[in-house]
DNA sequence: ATATATTTTTAGGCAAGCCTAAATATTTTT
DNA sequence: AAAAATATTTAGGCTTGCCTAAAAATATAT
């Protein structure tokens, strides 16, 4: 059985892991779980011990094959609980971190899978990072901001990196909302506003609108 | 801050009051958490100190009023989620308990009331038991079975006592689901068969189907 | 009413997960 | 390359929530 207390490490590993892509040392942990490196030495021990994670003294850490499954298993949780708390519940999007913090640990793969289904297998959280497919695959995005597509590209709405209350019932208005796609027809040098179709809607948006809207591009 | 095993503590207390009305005695609750006397003495010295339960030596402990209130909060959010999984996301009633157990101590009133909200504030979880409400009323029912019930009587389906999915097949096929209204128009003798209008319908049931729905008497 | 049985509490211990302070490795600076 | 700075681990302690065994209180039976 694996502990949340574990489980929270393991999930700290794989987020540090996919920053920076490299071993992840004791006190980057630390930081992240807002503990002691003592601690996560200790921690870091017992799940060496459950085969969880690579261990070398003084070097740092990584998660074993079963350990990154594991990690990847909480993360998908996470963001498949977050989008049940957006697209379900009406919460903000800003507001449901902490709530599926709690959420991500309850241990039921068939409750996992039925939110899923439920959810209609979302692929990005409102965040618009990828959830996790059931297998474990992590789809990568380069995702870019509205204000950075170019003349005649076309995306997909992926997130939005405000949350204020006025801008997003704005985005409602406009028919914004994750997963529309979105063409840029032309750029107005001046002012760096833009017009674009969405959803085959012609809008015209200003550039402080634009620089917090996610994009994935898509051609 | 109130641990999760204060919680199931304070759960037990107030389960056992429930069905007894009377003061609680260390062993029951450790019957029903499964773990020792010793260990019970010892939390309910911690429950006493946090004015969460009144408690006299040897003699038993009870619910004060904000031990009872937070007892019911937690009561309300687990027959929430229960009726969450069943209704949203297609649990069958009988596999609910488990996973409902982990969900009730999510930490956010925002998440209950909306979940309450979702749910188009049911007033029963899918066994029939009553869900408490934002301000901790437990509507008392008495609850008889479908067979128990008298000619011309009116009531409504408060759940089932088999979890049979055939059962469960054919009561949907007869349009047989929480909170629909139910009335006995004969009851045949020789099989202790019944007559019935259900949402208006005439259907005619068996003895077995009929002993495994509960109702709430209305007239 | 006294002996016996049961219930409850106390005492002493254990694992998990955290802490601080001190010791040891490693890295950076000069 | 030695000294200084930083990172990591070890050592010893704390709290929570559990345990068993023994002691004390209460309930039951004769």
């Amino acid at each position: 059985m694996i502990t949340l207390s574990e489980e929270n490490y393991l999930k700290a590993i794989l987020s540090i892991n996919l920053d920076t892509k490299a071993i992840v040392s004791t006190n980057e942990i630390a930081n992240v779980l807002d503990t002691s490196a003592a601690s996560v030495t200790e921690m870091i021990k017992k799940l060496q011990e459950k085969k969880l994670v690579i261990y070398k003294k003084y070097k740092g850490v990584t998660l074993s094959k079963s350990g990154c499954k594991k990690a990847i298993e909480i993360l998908r949780k996470h963001r498949l609980w977050e989008t049940f708390l957006v697209n379900k519940l009406d919460f903000r999007w800003s507001e449901v971190h902490d709530v599926a913090e709690e959420l991500e640990h309850i241990k039921s793969q068939k409750l996992t899978d039925k939110l899923d289904h439920f959810l209609n297998y979302p692929k990005f959280d409102p965040h618009g990072e990828p959830i996790p497919t059931k297998n474990g695959i992590i789809h990568p995005t380069k995702r870019i901001t509205l204000s950075e597509m170019v003349v005649n590209s076309n995306g997909i709405i992926m997130g939005v990196s405000l949350d204020d209350k006025e801008f997003l019932d704005y985005l409602t208005k406009l028919n914004i909302s994750i997963g529309s796609n979105i063409e840029v027809l032309e750029r107005i040098t001046f002012d760096q506003s833009m017009k674009i179709k969405i959803e085959s809607k012609l809008e015209h948006i200003s550039q402080d609108v634009a620089k917090n809207i996610l994009i994935k591009i898509i051609k």
